[in-house]
DNA sequence: ACTTCGATGTGACAAATGTCATGAGTTGGT
DNA sequence: ACCAACTCATGACATTTGTCACATCGAAGT
């Protein structure tokens, strides 16, 4: 019998698979979350043999859970079960050493072999990430560079973005004008835009919607 | 028997509903697709009685999906399945004389809860946008506005923005900075963004992603 | 007929933005 | 010890943006 706990949180996903899965004769689903911190709770009390982590889930990302059960040193084994293929999530939980990644993409019957595969000491990662795992481009933007643009997807202007990371705003339009030529872009939109592409600006999308 | 249609573009989903909705002794499963073509060439032949369709497909949305069935005055009932509270849609859904509007925030039981519920002649829709129906701002800009504003959400310049809709310059700014006074903001950026939230400048969100 | 509103345009002006050169202090690596 | 990269800063300059006041034309409404 295999214990599985199941961090997800969209609900008819979430208590689909928990269904789901308690159908098998060889899989029983000990616990499941809506967010990250609860995930993490439960799972230092449950021990299951099996994690299956949304990565975003509020609270917490499955990735940061991965990351503490790594070094937790537990034997419980990671599979991350995201919606689209994001190369740098990706690489972040190859380094977690997580022990299967998946996509929505796939049927639920995918995840149920995935899990078995895991339990058997297998590595199971969606191909669609290993073959871009070479073509992917890395974040050329510093830290810093990356703070400033984070403020002025904000809508704030120089003189705000300068006060609020106490530089001065020469310094900001520097930085400001050293992301456009990495990016090849030439003003801010333009500069949010592909960053947000590439992943290396979180996509927060304002205070309603979503 | 109730003959279910099921659209759902996420595989994960759509395999485990399908599997979920067939264990139901009074439920049945008739068909299933990934995009709006298929679901819509699908619904002619199988005529079931509910579909189950998401509005975030590809090809066909599941709202035009259901606009041709209301047009086509068979005896389908529709239940929108989509991920997130957005008026737009909820309303164009209304409009529509859908059956039932159910968020995926929902658990899956929900969703058979519902589906027994239409067949009754019921009509079931998610509290939460009910509730907002009422407290949602209308949207005060032109189209034209609209337009100019959809330009600058690419990052374009309004030299370019002004060629690509035929206009002078001048006539961009002033239409830039009339949208800015209605909406209560000083630069593009606060002003797309607003508009995003409120839905009424479409989330396009570029070239990669998603 | 008169008014309002949207679409479109100009011109002028102030403020914000983007570019470039240049320099200094720090830190990590060879 | 030296170099490269990152952080932070100025100053000067050109360009872009944003604001305002006006003006014309057509459609819709009173």
């Amino acid at each position: 019998m295999i214990t599985l706990y199941l961090a997800e949180d969209q609900s008819m996903l979430n208590s689909a698979l928990t269904q789901l899965l308690e159908l098998e004769d060889d899989l029983h689903v000990v616990g499941s979350a809506r967010d990250g911190k609860t995930a993490w709770v439960d799972l230092q009390q449950l021990r299951p043999q099996v994690a299956i982590l949304d990565i975003e889930i509020p609270g917490m990302s499955g990735l940061d859970v991965a990351d503490r059960l790594r070094a937790a040193d537990w034997e419980t084994k990671v599979v991350i079960l995201t919606t689209f293929a994001q190369q740098a999530y990706f690489e972040r939980a190859v380094n977690a050493q997580v022990a299967g990644y998946l996509l929505k993409d796939s049927p639920s019957d995918d995840l149920i072999d995935t899990i078995r595969q895991v339990m058997q000491g297998k590595t199971v990662y969606a191909p669609e990430l290993v073959v871009n795992m070479f073509s992917a481009a890395t974040n050329p933007l510093t830290s810093r560079e990356l703070a400033v643009l984070a403020e002025a997807d904000k809508g704030l202007s120089t003189k705000t973005i300068a006060a609020n990371l106490y530089l001065s705003a020469g310094t900001v339009r520097n930085y400001l004008s050293a992301i456009f030529s990495k990016l090849g872009v030439h003003n801010r939109l333009e500069a949010i835009k592909v960053a947000k592409d590439n992943k290396w600006l979180t996509n927060e999308s304002g205070t309603k919607g979503g």
